[in-house]
DNA sequence: ACCTAGTAGTGTATATAATACACTTCTAAA
DNA sequence: TTTAGAAGTGTATTATATACACTACTAGGT
């Protein structure tokens, strides 16, 4: 198995960042200067240095300059045709993250409404549309919609939140009894203030479900 | 991005690959010799070449000898823990393959029975519990379970092939109201013969699902 | 003081899907 | 002829998912 060795082919990890913000789901994109794809945007990305972990890797390229708290982060799959890159063989781990919508991202790029993408060079469109559609699917059968939200939320804004990512209305009740039943989330006691209506009661992640978001 | 290379990981594949056999689930492991982890068992694995794609080197280690010409094959995660692999930073792709029960493996290895492993190197007890959660959860939901018959089955094979990935019985009239309702199976009309009990009706994978295992 | 806009909050009925459960029939082999 | 073993077949119950409309409260503007 080692008794000679063939190219190795460079490793990297892509990632995408998806946030909400004004009403959209963003994607984090970064246009590029160089060939290939000079001018195209593309997902963040970069190589995973030799002694570093995938998710190491993935930190490293969301947060060199960001001050990043709350990040769910989670492998989607690996991308390995040859010729994806056209300059080297290059495989790439692509993860997916989610930045809570309280955070403030300050390193490169610009965050894209993801229902209204522009062209993504390389493989990236594909990579994108893989981790839309495992975020949508995971949004039913598991609690990552939370990572989304701050801490402590109002059903409405949860429900505002999971609509943005699906992108279609929800039914309100039926939303509601399918977050309060079976404690997934838990009263904090308080209520929202200001805004033009009723003060709303605020929730938390429910206790079981805090560490079990996948 | 280009601009200095850091030193590049070695990639490899490995490959959990399942059969049904003697009314086991059964999956092919590699006995080592050399150190590290000399002795003990492993999952079947190699470097990806230059110019191959991952699904080829998967191709290329789990069929080098033998002639098989049913498997299914898909991508699970990828383990690239640093020190996974204690002589070198080694980035590993790992797929799981099922081969259909009438297929006969000439190649290396030896087949075992998954619910009574032996111990194993590097970090493959890790990749084969993933391996077996992730073929047990899509046994429900998908029509993976098909890919270990041959094409054409009894309802009692299927049952007693689905029953031994689960390690569980199931209930016959349920079993076969879920396989016949939507038209996951169809008919051919010929009937089995043998066996000490009526003939069984043959059955093959319904049209629509024919190409949608996943 | 009044009106308006906007969200909070609340139950029930229906449809669909999942589960539990037992007996008769047919064939091969002893 | 007897026995063992699988084939085949319905219904009742439970749980889950979906559809649907009104009142109450607050902020802000008139």
């Amino acid at each position: 198995m080692y008794h000679y060795e063939h190219p190795r082919p460079a490793v990297t990890i892509d990632l995408a960042a998806f946030m909400l913000s004004a009403g959209e789901l963003r994607v984090l994109l970064i246009r590029r200067d160089a060939e290939p794809f000079a001018g195209e945007w593309t997902l963040p990305g970069g190589f995973v240095h030799s002694e570093e972990s995938l998710e190491a890797a993935c930190g490293r390229v969301l947060s060199a300059k960001a001050r990043l708290e709350r990040v769910y982060l989670e492998q989607l799959y690996t991308f390995g045709a040859p010729g994806r890159d056209p300059r080297d063989r290059v495989i790439s781990v692509a993860y997916y993250a989610i930045l809570a919508a309280d955070q403030r991202y300050s390193g490169p790029g610009q965050w894209h409404d993801a229902q209204a993408l522009p062209k993504l060079g390389f493989d990236h469109a594909e990579i994108l549309s893989t981790a839309l559609t495992r975020l949508r699917a995971k949004l039913t059968y598991s609690d990552i919609g939370f990572e989304f939200l701050p801490e402590e939320f109002t059903l409405g804004e949860a429900q505002r939140a999971w609509e943005t990512i699906l992108g279609r209305p929800l039914d309100k009740r039926n939303f509601r009894k399918s977050l309060l039943e079976k404690g997934r989330v838990q009263a904090t006691g308080k209520k929202s203030r200001g805004g033009a209506h009723p003060p709303a009661m605020i929730y938390k992640l429910g206790e079981d479900q805090a560490q079990l978001s996948t």
